[in-house]
DNA sequence: CAAGTCAAAGCGTACT
DNA sequence: AGTACGCTTTGACTTG
């Protein structure tokens, strides 16, 4: 019964494959800190469940006062109902006034350096999780920029070649006809008459919604 | 307080 | 089944 006592969010066995789809939080180490455990995973085990027996009992997760007399060296796990609960505050303000602080301390029994704490490191894991969500958006949009603008390049180019091949005016739908965004009218310089039929309006490329949709 | 970092705890998997 | 290992999560600390 002590085995889920941290992880809200099911995590992906192969984190390789899925790199692009769901933004994980990887805070990964630099260094080797854990990889070869040398204790066996029967005392992991054992001290797991001691320790989440404890605080479910409501033995107080007080890091300092640890039983084994590590001097707060070992970190200790938050129970299920404690991060619950802090969780739910988290949702409510994500920030804490000092007395809001020790209620919710007091509620834990757990110090209010360790609200305090759990706190901070909850708002910078949101924040690096938004980031990386925008981020993901970012490259999306990049991308299908790009391939606008490929789009609209080979688009010039096959109105270049047309031009040369018929130099007088040509019938092409006004929807695909490349107005210049510099002087905003077409071809014709002589006309004055007609300048303002050609009036544009401010082109705005949406990745997300169609593509070129001007004026 | 945010950002960066460390390191313990936990999980999944391959290997014996 | 037991173990080692790689990787992630998360509590705690330091720095600016």
């Amino acid at each position: 019964m002590a085995e889920n006592t941290m992880n809200p969010i099911k995590k992906q066995p192969n984190p390789s494959s899925d790199h692009c789809l769901e933004p994980s939080l990887t805070l990964a180490l630099s260094g080797d800190s854990c990889g070869g455990s040398s204790f066996s995973i029967a005392s992991a085990k054992r001290e797991r469940e001691v320790a989440s027996e404890e605080s479910e009992k409501g033995g107080e997760n007080t890091s300092e006062e640890d039983e084994d007399g590590v001097n707060g060296k070992k970190k200790l796990r938050l129970t299920k109902a404690q991060s619950g609960l802090l969780e739910e505050a988290f949702k409510l303000h994500t920030t804490l006034n000092p007395k809001q602080k020790q209620e919710l301390a007091r509620d834990l029994k757990l110090r209010p350096r360790q609200v305090e704490v759990w706190f901070q490191n909850r708002r910078a894991r949101t924040k690096l999780k938004q980031t990386e969500v925008d981020c993901e958006y970012l490259k999306r949009c990049c991308k299908a920029l790009t391939e606008e603008n490929q789009r609209l390049r080979q688009e010039v180019q096959e109105l270049k070649a047309q031009k040369v091949s018929s130099p007088v005016y040509m019938h092409v739908p006004a929807a695909t006809v490349a107005v210049c965004p510099s002087c905003e009218q077409l071809g014709d310089t002589k006309s004055t008459t007609t300048k303002n039929s050609f009036t544009k309006k401010p082109y705005f490329f949406n990745p997300f919604t169609s593509s070129s949709a001007a004026c």
